[in-house]
Parts: structure tokens; C-alpha cells; sequence
DNA sequence: AAAAAATTTGCGGCATGTTGCAAGCTTTTC
DNA sequence: GAAAAGCTTGCAACATGCCGCAAATTTTTT
């Protein structure tokens, strides 16, 4: 990769996410920290965007002290992120939704895998068309503005048809009782397709929401194959998941 | 193998693929990385390509980067842009192709504008989003990497099950003789369908690409409702697509 | 069609650019 | 305050770029 595309690459994420990190970065395009540090640099010096201890920031972030913290307050996601990546190998057929936490683990995919991604989460898409051997394929249908993903009964149809390795899920609430609930009538309907349309489950979650409820249910607690969060699997918050018969990562 | 020959498929590698590696063309067109160098350096200077450190980059990588400078056909395109985004009314339902042309419609879209647009370019799509009164409708399927729009059967299928009130489509090469021409297989087959899929044929191009061909046709002459170009109408340049029946913005 | 002129090409040598690594230092995290 | 992660600097290895020149090729002239 030319050093001027790297570049180019570097600031159009910065661009869209208004953030990224050297490290993501250096795993992403498969060179040496340094070299992305030193592109940090550079696109820096020329004023495209702002050099902070770990990556670098949009330079439309102005807000110096709440910009900077920023970049450390999405570590949580990224951990899950880490360890969500890890269960892909290649070859693999990868359903996914939308949500930050899949965001995040789609920046941080290895370039050498080689993998097919199914998404209706434009965000999504939009990040996978970023990795440079992983075949895309996307589901259409109306797009919802509040998650933007496709909704509606061409999605649902679409995924039906599907009988994928891996189904990625963010969650937004999970406890013992009810399983994992959300709050958005036409995502709960295409979440439930996809759980179908899928031999295994992960739910990636930030354990801020583990025990939380909403009104709608997605689906049950011994549907979950894995879950996912930032804690390590050992905290006692996630032991009954543990004793339910979910593999907690 | 002749100098102009040589250049004018570098300069289809670089308009193909956005990128070239000085290497690589040497050794393809089997000459020395020393002329490969010095053709690059006439075309960088001729403004048809830019040259960087092992190789060169399209034009169009440099957007955002010289943005001050205006080196590309950014302003062109705004032009353009601007006069397709008055062909649209409240309550239209709008089809589109992929292409900066029309990323740079689907930026300058008026906010109270109420329509449905519907399209297989995500980063199309993407923009679409932003825009506060517009539904967005994805079409599904697997994506090119290159142009980033769905293609395949699937795709094909569901924009020929549409009737929209005008198709907005980015086009790369038009003539008399044989009307719209493109270079990817895939991508003229579903710009076809599109066509077909529309009461009115809208065509983007910057002026450079008037009387220019590709090796597919997509559409003769005559299918196309009204073209637009950054020009003004009365241009010598246009009067044949004028004579021809054509409607020129 | 041959000769002359102009252009183009490949090569060697040298300058510069790019990248990864190691050692030592600073910041952040726990 | 110790461990981990990130930063800086200098350096070596390698790739790429530039210059002048002579050989090869194309174009023009006779």
C-alpha cells in the first residue's frame, strides 16, 4: 500500500468516526506502529487532523480536554471487540447488526481475513468495504434513521434465506429472566430473523447493561451461544450467564 | 509498444483501479521503472494523474486533501450537482446510482426536501442519511469493492420491480454514435435495469467525459431524458445532444 | 529508401524516501 | 508505584527517484 493511500485511508476514518487509534490503525493496514504514528504525524503537521497519546481526532473536535478523553472512553467497546474478532476465522459466513460495538469491531477485522459479512446496518457495510478480502453482501429494504439498518419484510424475507456460521448481535439489554429485550419494534423483528437465520449466537454488550430490561423481548436466554462483554468472563456479575450454560467470553 | 500507447493504458490502470504501482507497470509492460517514472511525471504534469512516491494515484484521491487548491473536478461537480438537485419535487420517489457526482448531490440536498430515494451506492446511501425528510431505501445484494453499489441478480430483481419518477445516474462515458458507455460488466448491467426502472433518465457527467467511449454500452442515445453537465447549456459542445432531442442542464 | 534529426529508452551511480527495529523515556492504567 | 502501552530518536536495510549519457528507436528530410 502506497504510503499517500495509507494516508488518505487514515483520514478518511478520521473523518467518518471522528476518532481512531494507532493501534487499530497499525493492525488494520498491517504496518508498524511507528509508520502510523509517523502518518499521524504527518497528516498533523499539515493540519488534517489532531495527534492525541493513542491515535488522533478529527480536527472539527475541537473541544480539547472532552475530545481526549473520548478516545479512552471506547476502550470498553473495543475489548469486546477484540474478542468478538476472534471467533471469526476464514471462509466464515458472518451475519451482523448495527450497534457502536459492531462499528468497532469492524475497524479493528485483521487485514488477512478472509470472510463473507451479511449486514443491513449501512455503518456497518460502510466498514466492512473498508477491509481488503472480505467479500460484502448487503440486505436491503427500507433503512430505519434512528439505527440505520434495513427494516421491513424484503430484510426479513432476506434473511431467512440465510444459514450463516456466526450471528453477531449488539444488545441493548439482557437479564436471566427474560433473555435479551430491546425497545424498537421493527429492530426486535429483524433481530429475531437473524438469531434464526444463524448456527451460532453472539451477543456483544457492555456490562452496563447486563440485568437491564426493555419492553420488547428478542429472544430467549438459552438461545445465546456467547456473550460478550469488557469484563473478563470470571466476574461474578456474569456467573449466572455462566451457570445458564452460555459460553461467556 | 509506443509511448502514447503505453500512457493511455497507465491512464486506464489509474482510472480503473484509483491506483498504480510503478512496479507493477513495469514489469506488466515490460519496459524499465526508469520510462515507467518519466511517464508517470508527464502525466502528473499533464494533471491526468498524481504522482506519489512508488506509484500514482487518481485525481480524485485528493477531494478533501486540496480542497483549497482545487486540482479535481470538485467544483465542476458541484455544478452539477446543484442542477439535479432542482429537478426534484416533494414527493418523489428517486432512484440513484453511485459515483462522487452523485455524492455530491445527495450532499447539497435541500433540508425541507420530502422524497424517497432509493439506491445501491452506499456511500450514496450513506449521505441519504443525514438528510432529515428523506427515506431511504436500500437495495441489497453483494457489493463491488470498486464502485461500492450492490450488483448480482438479486439487485437486478428488485430495481425491476420499481417505477420511479426520475434516476439520477453518473455516467463515464457518452457519444453520439452509442450513447452511455461504461467499463465494469456488473455495474452497466444494473445501471441498465435501472434505466428501465424509471419514467425519466437523468444523466451526471463532467464535460471531459462528453463524446468519450467505453468498451460497454449501457443505453443509446435516446434513452436519456435530460443530461447535465457543468456547462451551460448553449455550449458548442452540446448543441449535438441538443439536436438530438436531448434536454441539457 | 537512405540519411539526418529528434525523440525515447535503459543503465550506472548517487541522492532521497520509507519502513521496521531497538533503546531509552513518558504517559496511562490498575 | 509498578506494569503496560505509547512516544521519540537514531539507525540500518531496502526501495524509489533523479541525472547524465550513450544506445536504440522513431520521425523527418532529402
Amino acid at each position: 500500500m502506497l504510503k499517500r493511500e495509507r494516508q488518505a485511508y487514515i483520514l478518511h476514518q478520521v473523518n467518518i468516526h471522528n476518532k481512531v487509534l494507532s493501534t487499530d490503525l497499525s493492525v488494520h493496514i498491517n504496518v508498524s506502529d511507528d509508520t502510523i504514528r509517523r502518518d499521524l504525524q504527518e497528516l498533523a503537521d499539515a493540519g488534517k487532523l489532531i495527534k492525541v497519546h493513542g491515535g488522533a481526532l478529527s480536527p472539527s473536535f475541537h473541544h480539547g480536554n472532552h475530545a481526549a478523553k473520548d478516545v479512552y472512553s471506547y476502550t470498553q467497546k473495543r475489548i469486546i471487540a477484540q474478542k468478538a474478532v476472534s471467533l471469526i476465522e476464514n471462509g466464515m459466513f458472518v451475519l451482523t447488526g448495527g450497534g457502536t460495538t459492531i462499528i468497532e469491531m469492524a475497524k479493528i477485522l485483521p487485514a488477512q481475513l478472509q470472510a463473507t459479512f451479511i449486514s443491513g446496518s449501512i455503518p456497518a457495510i460502510y466498514e466492512y468495504l473498508n477491509h481488503p478480502n472480505i467479500e460484502v453482501i448487503a440486505i436491503g429494504d427500507k433503512i430505519s434513521k434512528n439505527s440505520k439498518i434495513t427494516i421491513g419484510h424484503e430484510a426479513m424475507t432476506r434473511i431467512r434465506q440465510l444459514k450463516t456460521d456466526l450471528c453477531f448481535l449488539g444488545i441493548n439489554a439482557i437479564n436471566l429472566e427474560n433473555g435479551v429485550s430491546d425497545n424498537d419494534w421493527e429492530v426486535v423483528q429483524i433481530k429475531r430473523a437473524m438469531i434464526e437465520a444463524s448456527k451460532k449466537l453472539v451477543c456483544l454488550t457492555i456490562a452496563e447493561k447486563i440485568n437491564s430490561q426493555q419492553p420488547l423481548q428478542v429472544c430467549e436466554l438459552k438461545k445465546i451461544d456467547i456473550l460478550i462483554t469488557e469484563l473478563p468472563p470470571t466476574d461474578p456479575l456474569l456467573q449466572p450467564y455462566v451457570e445458564a450454560g452460555i459460553r461467556v467470553l
